[in-house]
DNA sequence: ATAATAGGTGACTAATCAGTCACTTGTCAA
DNA sequence: TTGACAAGTGACTGATTAGTCACCTATTAT
């Protein structure tokens, strides 16, 4: 599939910072990008390309510089493989059920700081099947 | 930050793959998920862990068996990073612009045709800034 | 109790990936 | 046209990670 390059792309820190930087204002270019990075330009370069190749980003040529521009649109199909219409309300509000699941939940040792992590937010484990 | 293990469970496929087998229908016991993947059940068993320590799934306990749950607020979250309500609507809209945009990269460098042409998805350079 | 089944652990190997190097190409301004 | 600056390439090294092995623990039913 080619959704493993986006994900493989977003796997690593850096480039999630570059996408930061692009998210926060675009257009910029490689050195720019570079200069605030304590990294080697080739570095930074090699994953633009990445970005680039996951279809995360967007290059433009303007001159002897090439600009670079934020792609939401793989971000938005990770969103919409595992968040359904059905869940998206609940997924967003997201209160009482942590409460729900520590009812019904007596021992489970390892989950219990479930802050926004650790509650089953599409449902309560007695439904099963169907959607 | 902690994201770092969401995308980093993320980045492989047969993890993907759990988590759409958890969506189509969760609740599902470890045997069950190895029974269908080609691998030991060992090796499904740390890419559950791995899941589970990001906060992409939640396990239950019912007597012997695990029960493991599909918990999407962290995908919710990675949306939220480089969507903005803002750009939603625009982002939803509009596939396959990197394709169009290699077509028409000539050396162009005026920003202000974003409507299907130019590209940036989120905005034109020349907004800065502001969220 | 005991056998059967579900889940769990620590150590090992093979493959993948991040980051750097020296060097090349292309564009702008004197 | 020359010198300066922006971007790009191919090969190398160190670290991370996927998958497997043999062995261990806990719960249910006979």
């Amino acid at each position: 599939m080619d959704d493993d390059r986006v994900f493989k792309a977003l796997a690593d820190p850096t480039r999630r910072l570059l996408l930061d930087w692009l998210f926060e204002r675009d257009g910029r270019t490689l050195s720019e990008l570079a200069s605030e990075l304590e990294m080697t330009r080739f570095g930074v370069m090699k994953h633009l390309r990445v970005l680039e190749e996951a279809g995360l980003i967007v290059k433009r040529r303007s001159g002897r510089e090439k600009l670079h521009f934020l792609n939401a649109v793989p971000i938005r199909l990770i969103h919409d493989r595992w968040i359904d219409k059905y869940t998206e309300r609940r997924v967003s509000a997201l209160t009482g059920l942590k409460r729900h699941l520590e009812e019904t939940n007596a021992d489970e040792p390892d989950q219990h700081e479930a802050g926004l992590r650790g509650v089953p937010l599409r449902q309560a484990p007695s439904r099963s099947g169907m959607r």
